[in-house]
DNA sequence: TCTGGGGTCCTAGGACCC
DNA sequence: TCTGGGGTCCTAGGACCC
């Protein structure tokens, strides 16, 4: 048997747990940029706020009762999700962490204690540890357990914890489940499925698999089979290495010229090397994008991207921002008002197969490689120490197009200065 | 005025190999 | 007139997830 951890609005429940005056009360997290819905409480949720809403088109019902509205702050939500991954996985050690505030895990070794009762008892913990409200789903498959701790959240008869093991009980819990509420069922794909009538889990199990092969792929059929009981998807203890990293912002202003573009490339593709060192790759492939608002008159749109090879792979900082710098220099068209700009790495392999592989143009690349080697690595010694930016590459600068965040919480457990804070 | 960011998988089609 | 069979790799586009 499997089980899904869910923590519930998770981003929503971070901030109430170092401001517990907001309990009870209507609270929203924003997007970056302050710009869209991005968690809500389910007194916001009552007020009709939708997730993904844009915040303008709801200021009348935010300002009228008084919902209590934050910036998102991924550090304090990236810590606290460690924090809950590391208590389920005290409790129940093979654990696949599938989102910031998901984990499945696998039951199997449990049964003996009773598998309500351990999940109960997980949902305890993670509550007293962190502060965390989690609800937790259990079935056969990842996709009838996924399911399970959708009527967990949403039916408060069942403290939390949600099981569907009996057939009966997973043919009602599918019938109320509607299609597009399947994990892996998305808005097309349900746009499709009504024009057959097929508008429930359930309908859904029992459709022909050959028109599902058809219409809805490979992807479509292990979805039934999960729905039947047949397990497709195994848990994913060891997460693979990542096959890109995408570093991209919209701008707080409107961006034009290619001057303050290239500063905020040139911070994105910074951003994008350090996650290349991070993750213990380097990238073969770069690709840069830059667009104008998509809501925008149509002759006032434009989308330029650009993908070239790097001259060797690499996840330097220098090497990066150079290339991304080439590529946005094609792309840029003068006239335009820029709202977003992104650099991608792909082609990514792992670090050590390059330590001293030439390639056919290189003369003196492996002195030069080692040198680059040993910058990045003093520069990252710098800013452990000393803060984020303490030292960066010239080019790198977001004064410019900067996003705004004008409702940030405090960094209550990534930063010192917001620790003291709050002790006073 | 104001609309997020970061990923994955699958398929089809084209180019290439022997 | 008539022209094979069995592959791989790459890319673009479309779907999905949180």
């Amino acid at each position: 048997m499997f089980a899904l951890v869910d923590c519930n609005n998770f981003y929503v429940s971070c901030e109430r747990v170092f401001n517990p005056s907001l309990t009870g009360k209507p609270v929203v997290v924003l997007s970056n940029n302050d710009g869209c819905f991005i968690a809500r409480s389910d007194e916001a949720k009552a007020l009709g706020l939708p997730m993904g809403g844009p915040a303008f088109k709801f200021r009348d019902i935010l300002k009228k009762h008084q919902v209590r509205i934050f910036s998102a702050n991924f550090p304090l939500y990236g810590d606290m999700s460690s924090r809950v991954m590391a208590t389920i996985g005290d409790l129940a050690p093979e654990i696949e962490i599938y989102s910031i505030d998901e984990a499945f895990i696998d039951l199997g070794g449990f049964s003996r204690f009773g598998l309500e009762h351990h999940a109960s008892r997980i949902r305890y913990t993670v509550r007293k540890h962190t502060g965390i409200p989690v609800s937790i789903g259990i079935g056969s498959t990842k996709t009838l357990a996924k399911a399970a701790s959708r009527m967990a959240k949403k039916n408060p008869g069942y403290e939390g914890v949600c099981m569907l093991s009996t057939q009966k009980e997973i043919s009602e819990a599918l019938a109320t489940l509607k299609v597009e509420d399947i994990w892996g069922i998305g808005r097309q794909w349900n746009r499709l499925l009504e024009t057959r009538n097929i508008r429930t889990a359930l309908d859904y199990s029992l459709a022909p698999a050959s028109w599902i092969r058809k219409n809805l792929h490979i992807p479509g059929i292990r979805i039934q089979e999960e729905l039947n009981g047949h397990s497709c998807l195994p848990l994913e203890q060891i997460r693979p290495p990542k096959q890109s990293i995408c570093t991209s912002r919209s701008f707080g202003r409107t961006v034009t010229s290619l001057d303050e573009l290239q500063q905020a490339v040139a911070t994105f593709a910074g951003k994008c090397s350090r996650k290349l060192r991070q993750e213990g790759s380097v990238a073969s492939m770069l690709t840069v994008f830059i667009c104008t608002s998509p809501f925008n008159e149509p002759h006032l749109k434009y989308r330029g991207t650009r993908t070239l090879a790097m001259l060797r792979p690499s996840q330097d900082t220098i090497s990066v921002i150079r290339a991304a710098e080439l590529a946005l220099a094609s792309i840029y068209r003068e006239g335009f008002e820029y709202k977003k700009a992104g650099v991608i790495v792909s082609g990514l392999t792992p670090a050590q197969s390059f330590g001293r592989e030439l390639t056919l143009f290189d003369t003196e690349a492996a002195a030069g490689n080692d040198r680059q080697k040993s910058l990045m690595e003093a520069m990252e010694h710098i800013n452990r120490r000393y803060g984020p930016a303490a030292v960066r590459i010239a080019a790198e600068n977001e004064n410019a197009w900067k996003p705004n965040q004008t409702m940030k919480s405090a960094h209550y457990t990534t930063g010192w200065n917001d620790i003291i804070t709050l002790g006073e």
